[in-house]
RNA sequence: GGAGAGAUGGCAGAGUGGUCGAUUGCGGCGGUCUUGAAAACCGUUGACUGUAACAGGUCCGGGGGUUCGAAUCCCUCUCUCUCCGCCA
């Protein structure tokens, strides 16, 4: 969320931001405003009341020792009739706060300035390319039927234990998955990431910590029995280590990298573009998780982003990337990269990474902070990105590097898998 | 899953209704001594919020209650430990 002390400071500037995010903030920003000042108000009051309380339930304290009975008896019946109007402050309070806290979250986060207008994914700015496209031959095969070919992946196996999008991988597909997960947790190893084996389901706090609860209650799979939610990505876990903490100047930079599985109930897509591994219920994944300065954060994300461009280069996959305009954008983040990589078979671009810095955004939720040179708690600034997500890396390592013989495993993978080819 | 015990400041550990936001020890910080360090000694030291600064407010696992007044009494939840059961 962001800072109610911004939205009061400078609430034109907010509603200008968040304008290249397509997003009116004007009513709710007035809303905000006026709702922070009967807070302060109410607050106020009720401290000053409590003060009076506390002073004179001393005073009786007091009387009672020194044997004044009378006297106290006298003052004991004031602050009785005290009681009621503190509760009263006490609920108007409550309230007061919960709508605030409600309405501000409505808030997406305002956007950087190097993040261009746009309404869709068609105005996002290509700001890299590498790599070249490999020509296949005509009777080239998307990777659903390789998968079947050589008996890799089995979806119709998923289907029949679970359910659609839960594929089964076998043989050497399952070694593949395993090898790739191992290469992208050692390669974030070497860069100086700390890893994590977080726990695969999180309490309701959590899922609220990093702002997939209220909103995408629908996007997780909740376990009713215990009201736990399977995590989507590591992210959540991962960042919740964070929630309530205040780190020392000394703690930066924090460097967190996990595998774990993801689990999305992607409700409501359909058809072509979710096929094989395109879209998955459930799919492994390596994320790569920073708390940062906030002087340092946009460093911190070239860093990120650089990581993500080293491992697709080792995997010598054709990729670009792409900032994402405004409308395009996630609520939560002020800049995001995606990269994509070239399927060649699917002739398509899939999206395999996507870096964000959410900035003070998270770590305002989170109540996140650290404790500055002048003794001052300030929020600290959240990024995270996909270092990476399996399922469409397999699908274009399979499509690209089809050959009569086999599936070609890249020299970087070949130490992690034992064989070089499918 | 059953029975019992517990949760207090960075840590250890007192405190069972009224100057308790909390005795004390360790640790931390500052100082004396020392060429320097250690030891010893002296002083200092919880967090959040709030204010221009003071003041004020909140916090003894979380939530609720009793009371003029709660770390202390009651209810409830969570977690930890011990014993039993089950078990990768």
């Amino acid at each position: 969320m962001i800072p109610v002390q911004l939205i009061k400071e400078r609430p034109e500037y907010v509603i200008d931001k968040l304008a290249i995010k397509n997003f009116d903030a004007k009513h709710l920003v007035e809303e905000i405003m006026r709702l922070d000042d009967a807070r302060k108000a109410t607050q106020k009051e009720m401290d000053d009341t409590l003060a009076d309380a506390n002073r004179k339930a001393a005073e009786i304290g007091k009387l009672f020792k020194e044997g004044k009975t009378e006297e106290a008896n006298a003052l004991r019946d004031a602050t009785t009739r005290m009681k009621a109007s503190i509760k009263e402050l006490e609920q108007t309070l409550d309230n007061i706060k919960n709508d605030l806290d409600k309405t501000i979250v409505l808030l997406p986060n305002l956007p950087h300035r190097s993040v261009p207008r746009g309404k869709s994914a068609e105005d996002n700015e290509i700001v890299f390319e590498e790599g070249v496209i490999p020509a296949l031959p005509d009777n080239a095969e998307p990777h659903w039927d390789l998968a079947a070919k050589y008996h890799i992946i089995d979806f119709e196996l998923g289907n029949k234990v679970t359910g659609a999008g839960f594929p089964f991988y076998c043989g050497k597909g399952a070694r593949l998955q395993r090898a790739l997960i191992n290469f992208f947790l050692t390669e974030a190893g070497n860069a100086g990431y700390e890893e994590y084996q977080p726990p695969l389901v999180v309490n309701e706090e959590s899922g609220f910590g990093t702002g997939q609860l209220p909103d995408k209650d629908g996007q997780m799979y909740h376990v009713g029995i215990d009201n736990f939610y399977l995590i989507p990505t590591a992210e959540v876990p991962i960042t919740n280590i964070y929630r309530n903490v205040i780190l020392k100047e000394s703690d930066f930079p924090v460097k967190n990298v996990a595998y774990s599985a993801c689990f999305r109930r992607e409700a409501g897509s359909y058809g072509k573009d979710v096929r094989g591994l395109n879209r998955l219920h459930q799919f492994d994944k390596v994320e790569i998780v920073q708390i940062a300065h906030p002087e340092s954060s946009y460093q911190v994300l070239e860093e990120m982003k650089q990581h993500v461009a080293g491992l697709l280069r080792k995997l010598e996959l054709p990729f670009r990337i792409l900032r994402l305009c405004g409308g395009d954008m996630s609520f939560t983040s002020a800049l995001t990269f995606d990269f994509e990589v070239y399927s060649a078979a699917q002739q398509r671009w899939l999206e395999v990474s996507s870096v964000s810095n959410f900035e003070d955004y998270q770590a305002n939720r989170l109540k996140c902070r650290f404790k500055d040179t002048e003794g001052k708690n300030r929020l600290v600034h959240t990024l995270n990105g996909s270092a990476l997500a399996l399922p469409r890396i397999v699908a274009a390592l399979l499509e690209n590097n089809q050959t009569e013989d086999g599936i070609k495993i890249p020299k970087a993978l070949q130490p992690f898998t034992g064989f070089e080819m499918i």
